[in-house]
DNA sequence: ATCTTCAACGAAAACGCTTTCGGAGTCAAA
DNA sequence: TTTGACTCCGAAAGCGTTTTCGTTGAAGAT
């Protein structure tokens, strides 16, 4: 029946239940035959380990904790199912698990490390939503507790990360609308305590340096990252003496907001001001004109991430030789165009 | 230091490792002085349990699954965080686990299910995006696994499920049309093989029904869950020889679609023809006009869930006794009005 | 024939907890 | 004094694996 454990396959066999273990678990002092056997005796009588016993005699979880990000109440991530999708795609592969952590507020999330370093119940973490100093790597690394981010901080050289090469992205972001003939091109990034956000305004810098363009205080605003936040700063924008002709939000719902904020001033998104957002949001295509932004591929983000811990974990290799930085990709639809000569 | 375990507990009070472990557990046979002291001792050692050896003891995983949701490649359900968030605050308030899953596909999933009523990992399951009759139902009681569905079935009445009361919320939406003098109200809704679609449907029947207007098969457009699904059926709707002045829509998404449809036809959302959606999403608060939908409180949900599903488990209650119908509330914005006399 | 080597397996301890069972001690009733 | 009931606790088995170590038998070398 369901009687399901290695002594019934022991027994099946007439072999020990060492024996099962090892031919299971790939031993070489296991014949070829025997391993055969067992491996065929599995699935005929529909073996599942208990992986709670295999934990505790391994002592090693194979479970891998997803902190969901908390950011002040709101978590409304677009991206967490697609993320978490590629994770456990990731892991399922290789039998372990994935389990979520909820963390209230920072000193909650702090506690929870602590428990987790004592109980150690999960053989590491991902954490998300890295602030530009992010107290967490340093608390994790002082825990002993095996991690991989998604997103850097400033002191994260010798951890495990994984991020989005942000500066390249509004570099790149940048330099197409200078392509397009833009010279007056503003910058609304977020709020400063995140790490992208910094990374955003130095792309956007360096490319109008090499530009020859000067950097006008004025062109650089910082949102909240929300909608609202988007329209205050548009507003801002649209109040100086001399407009912007193109505008690199910090995120697409940023970007919304600015869009609303331009309608409001009886001016048109795409044409009076360019403008392009960041995160590849769908609605932004429903929008009139469709909102042109840049993506990053999600699923693999949270394969590799989860990928890169077990690396962490399995193989023990050092943390900061596991970063990766990948490249965020052009999706142009509407609202990047040369600027109105006639404006 | 972190020697965390029973036995040093034990050691520490010159007491066995069974009483410890009853005293932690509440026994009637440990007396209170005994219980006292031995949670001060946890705290003071900051004892932290090995779960896996607790549920490998116990038989108990304590450990409750969440199916994500497949929907054919797509998922970006930008509720799954909230949810999850909730199930995870339920949980973690009694020590036990939320683990995800994913399944490419139905074959997949029923796979899963098998594997998991052998390997017993997990005390139960909550799955999600349920279809008008869903074999889930039947398998997973087939299979004895513990499940609570968001969403019902046709054949979930032995079962345990968590639903909002959508033939009410469409009925309510419908009758708010009404009570603001319209007459020719169509409904856009979804896939039929999803529940959810058929009681929506319903109570649009049944409040056109009360109020003694004719329902006009043409009134009843089926679209894909997406924006182009609601463009779509609403083209189809502005095909007709005789408008809806306005338009009850299965989702929010569907709804932005049928916007534009309505704009592409030089019309104006909320003034020729009225609208409302389904599923409060915040981006419908950007577009102008803003549009009206319906709210469920997600993060309850996930709490109920849970919760549920504990009962189930732990307290052994009968699964056709866990049964709960949430309201959804109205969120008025800015596309219901009442219908334009000149038109 | 003896010794070594090696492949292939079994025995048994260990992981840290739960749970059953029995026993010691106390106290009151007979 | 004996009996019974009751309270509180310890011993020990067990959960299903993993992993170490020792053993067996056969093959090869001398």
């Amino acid at each position: 029946m369901s009687n399901s454990s290695l002594k019934s396959i022991a027994k099946n066999l007439s072999l020990s239940v060492s024996t099962v273990s090892r031919a299971l678990n790939d031993y070489k002092d296991i014949s070829q035959n025997t391993k055969k056997l067992v491996n065929e005796t599995v699935v005929e009588l529909g073996y599942q380990p208990n992986i709670f016993a295999q934990r505790l005699a391994s002592g090693n979880p194979e479970c891998l904790g997803f902190v969901i990000p908390w950011r002040d109440g709101q978590l409304n991530d677009p991206f967490l199912g697609e993320l978490m999708t590629g994770m456990s795609t990731a892991l399922t592969e290789i039998g372990w698990d994935l389990t979520v952590l909820v963390a209230k507020s920072f000193e909650n999330e702090v506690e929870l490390f602590k428990k987790l370093s004592i109980s150690k119940n999960l053989s590491g973490l991902i954490i998300s939503r890295t602030l530009r100093n992010d107290k967490r790597f340093k608390i994790l690394t002082d825990l002993k507790i095996p991690f991989v981010a998604h997103g850097r901080s400033l002191n994260c050289s010798s951890s495990s990360w994984l991020d989005v090469d942000n500066e390249r992205a509004f570099y790149d972001m940048t330099k197409h609308f200078i392509s397009l003939g833009h010279r007056k091109i503003a910058h609304i990034c977020g709020p400063k305590v995140y790490n992208f956000s910094m990374q955003r305004i130095e792309g956007w810098k360096k490319a109008l340096f090499e530009t020859g363009i000067q950097i006008k205080s004025d062109f650089l605003q910082v949102a909240d990252l929300s909608f609202d936040g988007g329209k205050i700063a548009m507003d801002k924008l649209l109040k100086l003496k001399e407009f912007p002709t193109a505008v690199s939000c910090v995120s697409d719902t940023v970007a919304m907001g600015a869009m609303q904020s331009i309608r409001n001033h009886n001016l048109s998104p795409g044409k009076e001001i360019s403008l392009m957002g960041y995160d590849g949001l769908e609605l932004g295509a429903w929008i009139d004109p469709p909102l042109s932004t840049m993506t990053q591929p999600i699923q693999t983000v949270g394969k590799d991430l989860a990928e890169m811990l077990v690396n962490l974990v399995k193989d023990k290799k050092k943390p900061s030789s596991l970063q990766k930085l990948v490249r965020a990709n052009f999706l142009r639809r509407g609202t990047d165009n040369s600027p109105m000569t006639t404006f």
